[in-house]
DNA sequence: CGGGATCCCTTAGGATACTG
DNA sequence: CAGTATCCTAAGGGATCCCG
């Protein structure tokens, strides 16, 4: 029995023995939003050893979480059916850190993918259905994201780009996905569409 | 920044932090099922040293998630409303990991406290809603549990009792709560209420 | 006896540098 | 760019002991 085993026959301790490592979930997290490299994962994870991160990578290949796609000559790293099965269980524990967090320490940061995940935690499909297909650019904390809801689908993407508004705010998204829009400073468009912002994305009280 | 803290701001990262240690979902796990003292805990842990489940503990209270109850003498540890809140996304990982587990391994064990969480992984409200009120005295791998089926509502509780059925089984749980039930003996009641055990127990595919 | 605390040792993880 | 290699620290494992 490998020292890291819990010596349990049963689905919650497998679980947690395939993913339930340091690091582990939060590499699956980023690569809920695509595909990613080695480095775009580092980028994502700035305090991962590198070690850390290259063993991780091996072990869920091995537990069948995720796979290595060599396209063309780059390497990507990309999720299996089955560990895309984890999408809700990590929405989830998103919903549930997300009531705990309070302010921000300053040297938090919020990388891309993270936002991504955080923006799909706190999305509202009907909501956003009975309301027109709007797109979003926002700058949370320094990262770019170019959100565009249209009915009940949701898209995030990286990078910058035109859209109905563009808004910037700090760190302290989680007031922003609350309703709580103080902070928040419309750079170009409606400045009214910030309300359908809120109510198209709003994490569970 | 404590050396565990993964720098980032956001809700996944934060629910780690709360309860991603090693051996924290697994406290967690047991005490859904029921408030607990230290003894029980360990015993239901059998691999945990002191050590760490005493840190645990210490870090599980800090976070809001579990809290002493001092009754009478004896200490009880049981989770708050927020560490309750975790109870679906604990039977998600149970579902998730029981689909790539395969055969026990000799050294594994079954305790009564995941044997519980199991069951109510593969418990199929709308199923049982439909069936008799009944009740199944199960031996899995020499745990017993009590298992009370009435309606949609489910109740386990450990020891033995009279009951409609009564069987037993080794470790290979998850056959039994995939519909298979070559391996299982029933030693009292009437044997056709395994199929509607079956029913009502299964495991998603 | 329940609820831990202490000790020692092993191993995983963190920081940094380096290589194909 | 995608990892290895190294060194060191801190967390976890195992056994034992302590205290009310």
């Amino acid at each position: 029995m490998a020292a890291r085993d819990y010596g349990q026959y049963d689905g919650v301790t497998r679980a947690l023995e395939l993913v339930g490592e340091r690091w582990g979930l939060l590499i699956v997290r980023d690569l809920l939003v695509g595909p990613r490299r080695y480095g775009e994962l580092a980028d994502g994870l700035p305090r991962i050893p590198s070690n850390i991160l290259a063993a991780r990578l091996k072990e869920l290949q091995a537990a069948g979480v995720i796979r290595r796609l060599p396209r063309s000559r780059i390497i990507l790293y990309e999720l299996t059916p089955y560990g895309r099965e984890l999408e809700p269980l990590v929405l989830g524990l998103s919903t549930w850190g997300f009531k705990s967090l309070d302010e921000p320490r300053g040297e938090q940061i919020v990388t891309p993918d993270a936002m991504t995940i955080a923006l799909r935690t706190a999305f509202q499909p009907d909501a956003a259905a009975a309301l027109p297909a709007t797109s979003y650019a926002g700058g949370f904390a320094g990262t770019e994201l170019l959100i565009r809801v249209d009915g009940p689908e949701l898209d995030v993407t990286g990078g910058e780009g035109t859209a109905d508004i563009a808004f910037e705010t700090d760190a302290r998204i989680k007031h922003v996905l609350s309703g709580d829009l103080t902070g928040v400073r419309v750079t170009a468009g409606d400045a009214r569409l910030l309300d359908r912002f809120a109510q198209t994305f709003r994490l569970a009280a």
